[in-house]
DNA sequence: CTAAGATAGACAATAAGGTTGTCTATATAG
DNA sequence: CTATATAGACAACCTTATTGTCTATCTTAG
């Protein structure tokens, strides 16, 4: 074989071997959170691959975001990512390889070039909000439409109508 | 000056340039469950900082979490944590050197080397999970501990049980 | 007891995604 | 017209992952 350990697809969390801090009541909230988060994004991009989207990394689910139908610059990308220009323009040089944008000179200002996406960048957005939607519909059916209005509720109290900051990338590597 | 520009604090969200899809409704589910995840990390690690631990990020902080009071081995470690092995050896190195952890042989199998706790890692450690039950007091105050124990119910049943996956390093990177 | 296989860890090369610093071209304000 | 600010390219570097290879040590089967 090539490698004597690759990490297992899921890790290791037999009773035995769990710390005894996962335990700690506090603890639970941030990481319930957190599992929410990820069963999620993992599940959209379960989907996506499955119909069409397979080299799409979170990541970069995010940057087309940022780009937005409108277009946007790499400077401005980084703005919205929370990344500096040069950061974004990696990504955005990895998301033009990958086909879902393309850049093209700005007339009016030749300094900027605008980013824009493909309709294979567009089609991908709007397969992602359609996933998400029907994620959203699903969370829906097995907490009811008022409980899960609740939840909404009380994280968007919680979190200071702050949700849509696109500044994810880069956040667990500062 | 020194570079021309490195990113803010805070991304750009001017209204005019925050992209269309953001408002799309099921968008917003996973960025509700994300900013509440980070604004109690971000919370947790600016208090840690504020008492005497300023060079622990959350990655270490999952990484302790995973050595737990038992004590582990780089292998055992990057199994928790979902890493390989040799990802879980650096990130053990640098807890080392930051005075987390310590290694010793083990007699028993000479090939293991027990990674364990240093006294300043268990301080760390409770001090974590002190800071944790404070803000989720906050939250319980905020949103009254019927809801915030209705909203933890909701996000376990969700989440399939699976809260206590300490493999949250390189998930993004995936 | 010994040979075969599995496991722990060290080391090296590579990749992705960030960072800062520097440079040029272009706009814009005084 | 000149000074200053901005957009983007390029380079060097850091961190945190990856895979592959190697050695030392345990474990198990014959």
């Amino acid at each position: 074989m090539s490698n004597d350990e690759r990490p297992d697809e899921r890790p290791d969390e037999r009773p035995d071997e769990r710390p005894e801090a996962s335990r700690a009541y506090g603890f639970e909230l941030p990481m319930l959170l957190f599992a929410g988060f990820r069963s999620i994004i993992d599940e959209l991009h379960a989907e996506l691959a499955r119909r069409g989207h397979p080299d799409l990394r979170p990541a970069h689910g995010f940057a087309l975001q940022a780009i937005g139908h409108g277009g946007a610059t790499a400077t401005e990308t980084g703005r919205r990512l929370g990344i500096s220009k040069q950061a974004a323009g990696k990504t955005i040089e990895r998301l033009e390889e990958l086909g879902y944008v393309h850049r093209a000179g700005d007339e009016t200002d030749r300094r900027r070039k605008l980013i824009r996406l493909t309709p294979r960048g567009m089609a991908a957005l709007a397969m992602s909000a359609m996933i998400f939607n029907d994620i959203r519909s699903r969370w829906e059916g097995a907490l009811g439409p008022d409980q899960l209005a609740t939840l909404e509720a009380d994280l968007r109290a919680m979190s200071g109508g702050d949700a849509f900051r696109l500044d994810v990338p880069g956040w667990f590597g500062a």
